[in-house]
DNA sequence: CGCGCGATTGAAACAACTCAACTAGAGTGG
DNA sequence: CCACTCTAGTTGAGTTGTTTCAATCGCGCG
């Protein structure tokens, strides 16, 4: 285990993170993330096909979804971490695309599908949060295709360790440069597409270079700069824009001349 | 000019593919893309950095987006549609990412994104339509990055053909299975990562082989069952789930016990 | 008619892959 | 406490799919 047993709402810590949060809007989403499930690392909890009829709220522990395309190719669709919700990517979809595993000890709670439907009549502004994460976690998508498709190995794994290390700032308080990394080479080569071998060498080519450095199963970010620049990466969810949101019904700003 | 000036709403006519929608849905539907813009082939519309405010309704004609990540290098984000609805997907950032360019004459109905919160609050069930055409759009993303990532060359130009043939399909009545491709070859590239001297050269290939057959500017698909094999080809948005969506409130089927 | 962009084709270079052997460390059982 | 096993990481050598660069072709358009 590498947290507690039943800790704090991440999702709640995201989502403050980005906008302020009514005392209701916060007791629905707690009520939201009534239902605790603890499971093991290195487990799949779903495969691809079954019925794609809840999605799950990350409370602690890493996740990841793969796909499968023939011949044994394999394609990591996504990471997901504390906070993150599960599945807002397959809610149109009837059978899940592929398989969710933990790499991690990993606490989750899940929402049946059907009660979005509810939030989008009882809850506007929780709606439109949940439209603003699944938002959020296309543009991580998109982001990653376009260094996948167009940069070097090294700027590819520059990328994912950068993208890594901001989305966990998002539901830290204290400004770590290291985090514990608990994807295999394989996975993290899934993930932007090169092969175990030669994530292995960029790994090793960017600690010689001293923008990372491997510790205690982990990644220390020692040269935020380079990263970036290499990897061509921008932290485009660090904050995001709420003003088209539904405004907070409790608060007496709603109403305003157009 | 490809189509006529005003034609009619391709939003409406993918929506209705996907779920039925009451008159007051419709209507309201109606009054969003009552702004009507056309623009001329080539235009560089909206340019990254500008202020993402606005959303479009894509009436007629073929769009894209491009992102430029230092050193010359391009990537296509994504290419809209008739009925595409374009921008869905940073409405969480304050700040256009990539250029907005049309491919032919187009016709677009620029809606502020400042309805968007009011929508979530009068009208549950488009916000919840308008949230699923998102993660369609995220499907569409993710599923190129998955085909980019572990498909080599001629597999992600059949993909791609195969998307592009099944988007289109959404918004015609009739079965065709030749299309218009007014993108150069170097688009292409940019969008499944690829220069444009290979692309060539997989067209080509693909054409040999007799599953597709280049005439009148435009492609026609000979062999589906191999293209769609040959390129992991999935429909997973033919149809979508709808069962989670906020029922329609004019139907007396809202209220049931649970 | 000639200009210019996009498609076509070729040859050389290279980034990443494949295959494979080896090492390190973590866990297990005797 | 050591030998055994298993998984993950490291490293090397040869291969290949794709890129790069460049030259040529075709065609629509002013």
């Amino acid at each position: 285990m590498t947290e507690a047993a039943t800790p704090q709402s991440c999702l709640y810590r995201k989502i403050v993170h980005y906008i302020p949060l009514s005392e209701d809007d916060a007791a629905y989403l707690e009520r939201l993330e009534a239902d605790l499930r603890a499971f093991p690392a290195r487990r799949r909890l779903k495969r691809a096909g079954e019925a794609a009829d809840e999605l799950f709220v990350v409370r602690s522990g890493w996740l990841y979804s793969v796909r499968y395309l023939g011949e044994g190719r394999r394609h990591v669709e996504g990471l997901h971490f504390p906070g993150d919700v599960i599945g807002l990517s397959d809610v149109t979809l009837k059978a899940r695309s592929g398989d969710l595993i933990t790499a991690t000890d990993a606490v989750l709670c899940p929402i049946p599908k059907a009660r979005m439907g509810q939030m989008f009549c009882e809850a506007p502004r929780i709606a439109g949060i949940l439209f603003a994460l699944s938002v959020v976690d296309s543009i991580i998508v998109s982001e990653r295709l376009a260094v996948v498709s167009r940069l070097h190995a090294d700027a590819r794994i520059a990328h994912l360790l950068m993208q890594i290390h901001a989305r966990l700032a998002l539901t830290r308080d204290s400004e770590d440069d290291w985090f514990a990394m608990p994807l295999s080479q394989e996975v993290i080569g899934d993930a932007v597409s090169l092969t175990q071998a030669y994530v292995n060498r960029s790994l090793k080519e960017l600690e010689d270079r001293g923008l990372i450095l491997r510790r205690d199963n982990g990644v220390e970010i020692r040269d935020k700069a380079a990263l970036a620049e290499l990897g061509a990466f921008q932290n485009r969810f660090e904050s995001i824009d709420d003003s088209w949101l539904p405004s907070d019904p409790t608060s007496e700003t709603t109403f305003r001349s157009t």
